[in-house]
DNA sequence: GTTAGTTATGAGGATGATTCTCAACAATCT
DNA sequence: AGATTGTTGAGAATCATCCTCATAACTAAC
């Protein structure tokens, strides 16, 4: 877990006044060290140290930071991944199945003209696109043995 | 609401041993008639007849049989569509202000370009790929005044 | 068209992920 | 240090969603 990741992650919450704190900062080395998107319950079982109720409210301020994105699912329990700005744009491969998320990237080339797509046909509908979300559904390797 | 739709809905019910009930087409009929996602308030407010918990385990019925969509949201409701295959394959813009969704479409060869490429990615990474999801998030029209 | 068997309904209750409350605690400033 | 403000965490509250079960509707023989 770089030093210059949670000096980020510090600078980020700072902009919204807000203290980069202990358990803060715990929940951003968890997230680093996973490289996949985690669910609370995952989070907690990484470091049962940290209390539930903070962890809930901690990873609403870090989502609000910018640090932290949340992914929702047709699962239980939402996943939460280390924010674009800190890694590079990506998208998520999702099991139908059991619910785990892996990340992928897309040729430059089809990323580029899927984003000019996009911005051209937000504009037409009236709203200022902000990102955008690219999900693969199907079944995972594990999944499929069954 | 053409009698087609219908038709439709009910084979794909029979397909899964379930009935195309009154109920059941209440709900095929809201959600044609909207042309955009609705959550089961929304749905609830159009067609006051129906019950709650009914919405909710035929809503459940109609996503097994593929005749709905389920859209998962960061908002508190889900969001319910008629199923792609009763419509064209298409895509949503989500306002992360009020939750609302829309519908659009990608021009046909962006579409293809993308479609090929997560098909490869996909396969390399183990899964078997079965649709995509991609949204752009963003701010609608009537959020960006105030 | 009656009967027996199966499936669907709906009102209310249960579940469980998430959020809230609030008293104790920690950081920051003067 | 004292005063002010932000943070924590254990437990309670919320609320979308799902479950239960007695009743009703449908279906398929007889
Ligand atoms: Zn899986
Ligand atoms: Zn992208
Ligand atoms: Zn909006
Ligand atoms: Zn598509």
């Amino acid at each position: 877990m770089p030093d210059d990741l949670h000096d980020a992650a510090a600078l980020r919450l700072r902009r919204i006044s807000q203290r980069y704190t202990g358990g803060r900062r715990a929940l951003v080395g968890v997230l680093a060290g996973s490289g996949r998107p985690l669910s609370i319950p995952e989070v907690l079982e990484r470091d049962p140290s940290l209390a539930e109720s903070s962890v809930y409210r901690n990873l609403a301020v870090l989502e609000q930071a910018g640090v932290v994105a949340r992914i929702v699912t047709n699962h239980d329990h939402n996943r939460y991944e280390l924010s674009e700005r800190f890694g590079e744009h990506h998208h998520h491969l999702v099991c139908t199945n059991c619910g785990e998320i892996s990340d992928f990237t897309l040729p430059a080339a089809v990323e580029q003209a899927l984003d000019t797509a996009l911005e051209r046909v937000a504009r037409r509908a009236g709203y200022r696109p902000d990102t955008h979300r690219l999900d693969v559904v199907g079944t995972c390797a594990t999944c499929q043995h069954e």
